[in-house]
DNA sequence: GTCAGATAGTAGCGTCACGAAACAATATGA
DNA sequence: TCATATTGTTTCGTGACGCTACTATCTGAC
């Protein structure tokens, strides 16, 4: 804790010698860190972290995708552990179900009013501040590995890569004016382009 | 799931229109993604994730930091929980605990052989061969930014920063052929110099 | 139409993660 | 020498989670 600093050298030197480089080790390990971060104790404790991610989900899902099973898909979790999340911000009034358009099994999960002004407590804010502070050059490049990180993982662990419409292969930009999503078969407005879907594709991106 | 794909058009438009950048608040929903993925159920489930975290955490911290009370602080934890599973890592046989050299209220908490040969079966080790995969000046960007924003996460929420000694504001490189800390008064090895720490202090690192 | 199989959502159970609080042992400093 | 701080541990209650079983609904083949 304490400093003792016997001799306070001018440490002008620029760079140890031996560096080679950062070890990939380091980066994963200092990415999962920063994750748990996120949602330490120093945090907005009024909600569980299971039950924030879920309430960002729901916020920044597209129609398509607003069900407990595509949470669940999107969380690698089960439906059972989905569903009791989904209840419990429920009963605290922060989402609402709607009965499906066409599915009967199904519902549409849609936030509250109450839920939408829970968003501004939301722990995630603290690590979105930081990544505003970064340079946009910088910004730029972290958030393009991030999504290449992404999808390569997701193709690993089997897992869906969830992602915008406008990044999306199904996503068909060629008409002149507006855009058509060739999955759902219908055209997106520019609120659609930038909500998570389920049925995201990777193909659009730029590598 | 499945892609109706009416009409195949050549997609050969570079970008959307509307693209403003990126959006710092999805990037930081990924990178909680990605941190979730790696302890998905898909991946080693011999160990908890828990276990995992701190396993790795002795396998990569100093002599100053391989006890329970600096893995409770680097986890963001209490020591109770973090006692817990350094426990439940000793009774498996992965962790052994020796007592300290010069404090009989602590222990120095080392990997067995068999720790260290559970090291291999590491579910982050997927995310460490996708980090890899990036090309060197992309790797290398990433993790600096990643740092950066550890280190601004951990002021936000009052947690200490950990890091590589090399790294280090105690770290005095001004002598030839030898490395000291003035935190611990003592030399460093190169081992020492890639080991996380618990009285890291931000100074050394590049901008 | 009808029926088998797939899929959406739920409930119950056991295990683990975690914080809080109480506690024992040791260190530190006045 | 003694008050105070620190290290580590245990216990307890709550929440997260996977698993299994279950119901309701959809889908497609016949």
């Amino acid at each position: 804790m304490s400093e003792p600093a016997p001799m306070m050298s001018p440490n002008s030197q620029p760079e140890p010698a031996q560096d080679a480089g950062p070890i990939p080790c380091h980066s994963a390990e200092l990415l999962v860190h920063l994750a748990r971060l996120v949602h330490s104790a120093a945090a907005d404790v009024s909600l569980t972290p299971a039950q924030w991610t879920a309430l960002r989900y729901f916020a920044s899902a597209n129609r398509l995708s607003r069900t407990p099973s595509a949470f669940s898909e999107f969380n690698a979790t089960t439906r059972g552990t989905a569903s009791q999340t989904v209840k419990s911000l429920i009963a605290l009034g922060l989402l609402e179900k709607r009965a499906h358009e066409s599915d009967g099994r199904s519902f549409l999960i849609e936030l509250t009013e109450a839920g939408r002004a829970k968003l501004a407590d939301d722990p995630l804010d603290d690590l979105i501040h930081c990544i505003k502070d970064l340079s946009p050059a910088r910004r730029a490049a972290f958030t393009e590995t991030l999504a290449q990180l992404g999808e390569a993982l997701a193709r690993l662990r089997a897992a869906p890569s969830f992602g915008k419409c406008g990044d999306c292969g199904h996503c068909d930009t060629s008409r002149s004016g507006e855009v058509f999503c060739r999955c759902s078969q219908s055209l997106l407005n520019s609120a659609d382009m930038r909500a998570l879907c389920i049925d995201f594709a990777p193909g659009n991106l730029r590598r």
